[in-house]
RNA sequence: CGGGGCGUAGCGCAGUCUGGUAGCGCGUCUGCCUUGGGCGCAGAAGGUCGUCGGUUCGAAUCCGGCCGCCCCGACCA
């Protein structure tokens, strides 16, 4: 993409209404524009992060089994009537009428729907288990929406159901999400720790939060430190395996938010080993049984012609408010510093002579050879003084710049900077092309 | 939902107390200059002062209603 043409509007001066970081960020580095109270536009930069993350969520889903579906916005409330949840949702669901004066909302949540879809699509146990997922907005009238997308009315969430025979296969079904949002957060660059939670009103009697530690996170978190570099993408991966093991080695340390604390079982760990700090809430997931089979009548024939209901879970990643999160958890202070898997461009040419045609040329040749290589590259060809773009560059935080000025390049080079490091490299532009590639 | 605050040019703000017909910085546009970290000079455009009503010869300014947004708390994915 050429910055000259792009819609990028960013901003030397931050907006008064954002209160944190990543919300300054955000709007100064021209990834979203407020519309309402917790809602918001999503700019074509933003827009890029958000598909990357969506991306990587769908492909984790993917490999752990789940398929993906896409359930609509808008819900009947008749549906909401079934599982006994219409009155009980409150005021934070947000609810309309059509021009028949039908009543209808604005979906908070799907466990409803995706109920009736598996109930009318599925009656037998050979059928099971089925895992469903899909990424679409959801609606929650919060009474104070904050924190720019992190807290926002509307939001993009991916939720996804498990249905299952019988509990042993249920919570087999939890531990494969257990390790998919594991390797999903990982693969983002987040350190995301399994803490674990109270149900709320999902319901259910197992449960955990996924949390990245951020100073400015919502809740206070005490862990055990040697859950923050457990990794888990070094290892393989098998789906159909028993992955109780791997999950015994995350939930076996001390994990908790504030709500689940149990200061006598943190304090019995040495003093280097506690971490308190705070963090942001970026996954969740539930075993919930029957809840909702049972009172929307989801059964399945068993093996004797019995009927069985089923028991589900549910699964939920906020993906608009990873971005957030994302930002949170990675910026300095001259702006944002994306992790390479969901930077929007993986590479920035600046073109700090743009009307010098040697650097033109040279950044153009970069350009079309980084692109061909399919290298997402934005190309700064605007008719700016250098330390604007410079600027520029750093704040909406692409992980490589390649810097083309006219003395390097009279020389045979141009500088490859590292946005995170602030390292510098210069090299012959055919070298750059091979490390891109 | 309790408490507090704010709405004046794209962004940040002054002007409101004490009524007299709107200003500053940044940004934008034009020209010159400059070209390795938001450079300089000159010129220009851009505002029904959130909205409706009231008081007044006259309202950004005073009074009232409404709308919107933000912060703290409670609540919450």
């Amino acid at each position: 993409m050429r910055m000259s043409q792009y819609f990028l509007p960013t901003m030397k001066e931050t907006p008064s209404e954002a209160q944190i970081v990543s919300h300054r960020l955000m709007l100064r580095a021209g990834l979203v524009r407020q519309t309402s109270a917790g809602i918001y536009a999503w700019l074509p930069l933003g827009l890029r992060v958000l598909r990357n993350i969506e991306r990587i969520v769908r492909e984790e889903q993917d490999g752990a089994g789940a398929q993906e579906v896409l359930m609509p916005t808008i819900q009947s409330a008749d549906l909401w009537r079934e599982s006994g949840r219409y009155d009980a949702y409150g005021p934070e669901m947000l609810r309309i009428k059509d021009r028949h004066d039908r009543e209808m909302l604005y979906g908070p949540t799907n466990e409803e729907m995706i109920t009736v879809l598996f109930r009318d699509g599925v009656k037998s146990y050979r059928d099971l288990p089925k895992n469903l997922y899909h990424i679409q907005w959801k609606f929650r009238d919060e009474v104070r929406p904050r924190f720019g997308v992190m807290r926002g009315r509307e939001f993009l969430m991916k939720d996804n159901y498990s249905f299952d025979i019988d509990k042993a296969g249920a919570i087999h079904s939890y531990n494969r999400m257990f390790v998919a949002y594991l390797r999903t957060f990982a693969r983002m660059g987040l350190k995301a720790i399994p803490m674990r939670a109270d149900t709320g009103p999902i319901g259910g009697d197992l449960s955990h939060e996924f949390i990245i530690l951020a100073e400015t996170g919502e809740s206070a978190v005490f862990c055990h430190k040697g859950l923050v570099d457990k990794d888990i993408l070094s290892r393989k991966i098998d789906y159909a395996s028993d992955l109780q093991g791997i999950v015994n080695e995350w939930t076996s340390l001390y994990a908790a938010t504030d709500e689940m604390h149990d200061a006598k079982a943190f304090e019995a760990l040495p003093e280097s080993e506690r971490l308190a700090a705070r963090g942001i809430e970026v996954g969740h997931i539930f075993y919930f049984g029957t809840k909702y089979s049972k009172p929307m009548n989801a059964v399945v024939a068993g093996p004797g012609g019995e009927q069985i209901t089923v028991e589900m879970g549910s699964y939920g990643i906020g993906v608009s408010r990873l971005v957030g999160g994302i930002i949170e958890a990675s910026h300095d202070d001259a702006g944002i510093v994306w992790p390479e898997e969901v930077a929007p461009f993986k590479v920035a040419i600046v073109n700090l002579k743009p009307d010098d045609g040697a650097v033109g040329g040279a950044c153009q040749k970069l350009y079309d050879a980084l692109g061909a290589k399919g290298v997402a590259v934005l190309h700064d060809d605007r008719d700016m003084r250098p330390g604007g773009k410079f600027a520029d560059m750093d704040l909406i935080g692409i992980p490589w710049q390649v810097i083309v000025g006219p003395k390097g390049l009279a020389a045979g080079k141009v500088e490859v900077k590292n946005r995170k490091t602030g390292t510098r490299e210069e090299l012959p532009p055919e070298q750059v092309l091979a490390r891109f590639g």
